[in-house]
DNA sequence: TATGGCATCTCACAATATGAAACAAGGAGG
DNA sequence: CCTCCTTGTTTCATATTGTGAGATGCCATA
């Protein structure tokens, strides 16, 4: 019953198992505790037979493991394996920790690293200070775009046309009374992140947070990455912001320089940049 | 035609479509090209249109992207999510990175956090020097236990039932003529290991390649990672090896202590050790 | 010993995945 | 310009394959 479980878009193919299958990691992944065999089943709308029999050959693939000798079932490591592999064809991460780390050493708060992933932001790495607010985010989770800095960091150097797209499919949802939603705001404040260079999250998506991202660009002058300090807002304060975007901006100036990018100084060159039109 | 290809262990459960995309994924994780339709059906020995089903699926989920418009395929970055969920539950990772940058920093070479997972080391982090001999590793790959320090580290505590056990089922398979082949000679070794409390592979898996690892314990006392440097035989010389096993100790030590343990500084107390053979 | 929660197994049924073959879309080369 | 070849996409009849109700086994706790 209640087949079609969400996942909209009706698309030509479907696999039955493979979803089921699916979406019992995505179960797994989306819980803190680990759920017991009748969790899952009654979870998924499945029958504990069909639930079982897929957690066998998914744990014979290592794809799941159970808690030992009875406990739940949770993710399993092979799963990590192969996620390495995924990201490893983008060296990003290995070569941008060290700058993430020269940026917490620099500001003493938290740095990320994220790429632009089907509309959302992706955390590929995270540089902690020593001893810090706990910023809520993890590496390998998603973000929203709209509402992050390092999110807009991307976006602001998308074709409008594929961000029109993107706004058509994510929407944009209101996290705190400081988040964008409205497209015509996005973009005046994409546009401003085009001429000042940096991208500001003003509590945008949790009370108290601000972050500070700029964009990274490979070697063809593509943005394909940006990096972002995030703290507390009585820490990064409306006075403080401008120098600290600038630390953030020349970190994420030499990445992309070691990325192969030899931008003509150009655009946000830090320093003089924004009189013209930067343009789209 | 060639049904149950390999993975052996006859199990009472299969789902062949579960067990053909996973080897698709396999196969995907496998290749450093990015295979096409056709190349991934003949190395699979399936036929284009199942294939081709199944690339759809997997890639509506994310655990499969085409290279743009066209190339072949490849992992999806999806499974990093996953994987990265996976290890989240061992917040292991996050807490020895500071104890791995140190201990590049006192010895100058690439350091690597493992956990025994299926009888196999698995490496979770890694930290390198910034100008060094390439290692030839990376996080999420897997390694044999028998012949890398890190993997005798933790071989070293296991009980001996599970030992046997595991050396049954995965052999000790020769990469080099240093490596250990015999399991008397691997327990002498492993007896060693628990002597001096740190384990060394003397270009046992590659041939210019020396390992010093020594285990990590967790708040109850049980050995739960390892931690190595690794670097090219001229500069881990014999001689050098007792007072870097020293830092290496020390350093797994206090990651240990960060994990809760009260050692009863039992063990390989740092001091005293070294006055033995060094051994091997 | 009873009880309940959970995992495992069996089996008849039909829904589901399968693969042959036809079609479409490019690209390379004559 | 046309043909040939490679790769990807779609369709459809077929029986292989996965399904789920229910029975059984297992191990706790009461």
């Amino acid at each position: 019953m209640t087949k079609g479980r969400g996942k909209g878009r009706g698309s030509p193919y479907r696999v039955q198992v493979l979803e089921r299958a699916l979406a019992i990691l995505e179960t797994l992944a989306g819980n803190e505790s680990e759920p017991t065999l009748i969790e899952l089943s009654e979870r998924l709308g499945l029958h504990k037979s069909t639930v079982h029999r897929l957690l066998v050959v998914l744990e014979q693939y290592r794809l799941v493991e159970r808690n030992q000798q009875g406990g739940g079932y949770r993710l399993g490591l092979k799963l990590f394996e192969l996620g390495s592999k995924a990201v490893a064809r983008l060296d990003l991460r290995e070569r941008a920790r060290p700058y993430l780390e020269q940026l917490v050493y620099e500001t003493g708060e938290t740095a990320h690293l994220c790429i632009l992933d089907h509309g959302e932001a992706l955390c590929l790495e995270k540089v902690e200070p020593p001893r810090s607010v706990r910023v809520p985010t993890n590496i390998g989770q998603r973000h929203p775009a709209h509402c992050t800095a390092v999110g807009k960091a991307l976006l602001a150097f998308l074709p409008e046309p594929k961000l029109d797209d993107l706004i058509k499919r994510q929407g944009l949802r209101a996290y705190t009374r400081n988040t964008i939603t409205t497209p015509a705001q996005l973009k005046e404040d994409l546009e401003r992140v085009r001429q000042l260079g940096y991208a500001v999250d003003n509590e945008e998506v949790e009370e108290w947070l601000r972050c500070i991202g700029a964009p990274v660009r490979d070697y063809s002058g593509e943005v394909v990455a940006s990096i972002s300090i995030a703290g507390p807002n009585f820490r990064l304060t409306d006075d403080k912001i401008p120098m600290l975007a600038k630390v953030v901006i020349e970190t994420a100036d030499q990445l992309s320089a070691e990325l192969g990018y030899r931008g003509a100084s150009s655009q946000a060159g830090v320093g003089e940049v924004s009189q013209g039109q930067v343009g789209l």
